[in-house]
RNA sequence: GCACCCGUAGCUCAGCUGGAUAGAGCGCUGCCCUCCGAAGGCAGAGGUCAGGGGUUCGAAUCCCUUCGGGUGCGCCA
């Protein structure tokens, strides 16, 4: 049971021509053109390594535009005082047209001011790129495989489920975005004893159906959702299960049943707005040969071997007895304990297919490998990195994140239970609540490893308590006053009318503007979705800011209706604005707001 | 006992992979609409970045250690 969504376009996204360049990564080049014509000129020793000078924005505004480390970072190695570099590097610059300013400060900092000019080309290089603007070819067409959700089929899913699917589903999207060729993946968990649980809670369902009374034992299922499905099962195969023994009905009542649930999901999923490429199978590797094939390659590198494990210390459970297990030499990876792959009456463990799953990932030709997993996985990382380093000889890189839990609350009111579910909040309920959109957003306005509130009382709120709404509220109010402008004639205009953007509080916009594409780089880097969230609610902010400033001060407004060539020039501005919210709220899957 | 994550303003949290005087929201105090939507904005007070060592030009960030919180540790998945 694999497969493919045919839809799904493939191609790699390495065409130079998707690589604009932008006004950090533009800058970082003419400061390591400036390093190179100093060694050129023996002002500097030659070969020096320039990988660690960085151009970036500086924390404190008053300090420039943006500020080089160069000097700093190479001051050792030729031998020089930082400063004396700071000084020639700045003459160097100085000449750059886009440079108002270079001046040294500080152990050796060099702060640059652009000209207006400068700052006015981020914004019509943000008209001319769109949807384009901050994308960036750093994946170099890599293949990255996500692999996220991956509940059990054994019903809804729930808030902390919801919380994996955003983080996996935006973390996809921002390597999409960055020029990795991305695999969205499902590993379904249905070769273990929970399927079979399921399959057997169906069965009272299905007797219920027939109208027995049934009792839901622990270590069943006894939720509503099932109702229909025992019904189902009925309508399928009418009263042929009743009255015989669990040998006869189990194996076809549990294909059932995980079919059933996996529709169930894949529904939620929709709900979402979450769209996997690939559903991996677990059964689909028992009984294949392909647990085995994985096995047979860790065990041609010595790593498989027959032993006991020693009691966890501290607390030794109860029953705890010294057997033989086949292990795998997971501490050769910085493991703390070998871990057993298979159990002493010889079933596999969990980990076993894992293994073969990860094989699998690995011999599909991926370069990169990336788990999101709960937080209570936690103790999972350690041999699941050991596992793909052992068998790809160290060549694929697998990262894991953790979500951490959700705490779902209206007010002060934490709520738990889902009469629907039988025992959590699910996924469909939170959606029902306060939509899509929002519980995307809100779900990564935290880091991924630091536990989540989620108050769905405070997200409805239209207000700036509520972060979705700011952020939304921002790009609507934008979009208003550009219909505003069609309806009196005054529409965006092109790079002439740019004169217009002159206002330090402008500038402040436009420069946050040209933060963008390193933002969005940086955030790929790091696996980190989250900062998106973060930096579109600041660039909101700024322009919440600069349009209250309109009210004190006229001159300020978007539409001066006396004077044409300011107003395209400031719509040219705000539309660039949009441009870049709708952008960062594509990669988080939350739609932008025209109206509100 | 061991491993992993976390500890930043009264509260909830960011902090751009080592940069300059540590930021935002809430709450508190005081302001701003004859308004392109105030569904917003401005200003102020508030910090031993849990404590202690170390690495270097420079540490909330990296290393060690102590304390405190969470999660996990064969025969569940």
């Amino acid at each position: 049971m694999i497969d493919l969504c045919p839809c799904r376009d493939t191609r790699l996204r390495t065409d130079p021509e998707d690589t604009k360049m932008t006004l950090f990564a533009d800058i970082h080049a003419t400061v390591l053109a400036a390093l190179a014509a100093m060694e050129a000129e023996a002002v500097l020793p030659a070969g020096l390594d320039t990988r660690a000078v960085a151009v970036e924005p500086p924390r404190d505004a008053a300090h420039g535009d943006m500020a080089t480390n160069a000097a700093m970072v190479l001051a050792k190695a030729a031998g020089m005082n930082p400063r004396d570099i700071a000084t020639a590097l700045a003459v160097k610059l100085a000449q750059d047209p886009r440079i108002a300013s270079a001046d040294v400060a500080g152990p050796g900092f060099l702060n640059l001011r652009l000209t207006p000019a400068a700052w006015r080309g981020v914004v019509a290089a943000i008209l001319d790129q769109a949807g384009g603007y901050g994308r960036s070819a750093m994946g170099q067409g890599r293949r990255v495989n996500v692999e996220y959700v991956s509940a059990n089929p054994t019903g809804p899913l729930h808030v902390g489920h919801t919380r994996g699917a955003v983080f996996g589903d935006a973390l996809a999207s921002l390597l999409d975005f960055t020029g990795h060729d991305v695999t969205r993946e499902y590993y379904i968990n249905d070769g273990g004893a929970q399927v079979d649980v399921l399959a057997r809670s169906v069965y009272l369902r299905y007797l219920e159906a027939h109208g027995q009374e049934v009792a839901f034992a622990d270590g069943t299922y006894p939720g509503d959702y099932l109702i229909e499905v025992g019904q189902a099962l009925k309508d399928k195969v009418g009263d042929k299960f009743v009255d015989t023994g669990e040998q006869f009905w189990l194996a076809e009542v549990r294909d059932f049943a995980t079919d059933k649930m996996m529709g169930l999901i894949r529904a939620d999923l929709a709900a979402l707005g979450v769209k996997m490429d690939m559903f991996y199978s677990e059964k689909s590797l028992y009984g294949t040969g392909r647990i085995e094939a994985a096995l047979a390659d860790l065990r041609g590198k010595g790593l498989i071997y027959e032993g006991v494990l020693e009691p966890p210390k501290g607390k030794t459970p109860e029953d705890w007895e010294p057997r033989s297990q086949t292990l795998f030499r997971s501490t050769a990876f910085g493991d703390d304990v070998d871990r057993p792959v298979m159990k002493s009456d010889g079933a596999w463990t969990y980990f076993a297919p894992d293994i073969a799953y990860h094989y699998d990932k690995i011999s599909r030709g991926f370069d990169e490998l990336i788990d999101i997993f709960g937080a209570d996985h936690g103790g999972y990382v350690k041999r699941m990195k050991a596992a793909v380093a052992a068998l790809s000889d160290n060549r694929v890189p697998l990262d894991i994140k953790l979500t951490q839990l959700v705490k779902l609350k209206r007010g002060d009111e934490e709520l738990k239970m889902s009469k629907r579910a039988g025992t959590f909040v699910t996924l469909r309920d939170v959606v029902d609540m306060v939509g899509a959109d929002v519980t995307r957003f809100v779900m990564l306005t935290r880091k991924n490893d630091a536990p989540l509130d989620f108050d769905v009382e405070k997200v409805r709120e239209q207000s700036k308590d509520n972060p979705v709404f700011y952020v939304q509220y921002a790009h609507a109010r934008i979009q208003s006053v550009l219909r505003k402008g069609a309806e009196i004639g005054l529409v965006p205009g092109g790079v002439d009318d740019l004169g217009a953007i002159q206002d330090p509080a402008e500038l402040t916009l436009v420069a946050k503007l040209a933060h963008w594409p390193r933002l969005v780089e940086s955030a790929a880097e790091a696996h980190e979705p989250h900062r998106i969230a973060f930096y579109l609610y600041e660039l909101a902010s700024d322009f919440h800011a600069l349009w209250n400033k309109g009210n004190a001060d006229a001159a300020l407004r978007f539409l001066q209706e006396d004077d044409p060539a300011v107003t395209r020039g400031k719509l040219a501005m705000i539309r660039a604005v949009a441009i870049v919210i709708s952008n960062g709220l594509g990669i988080l899957g939350v739609s932008p707001a025209e109206k509100m």
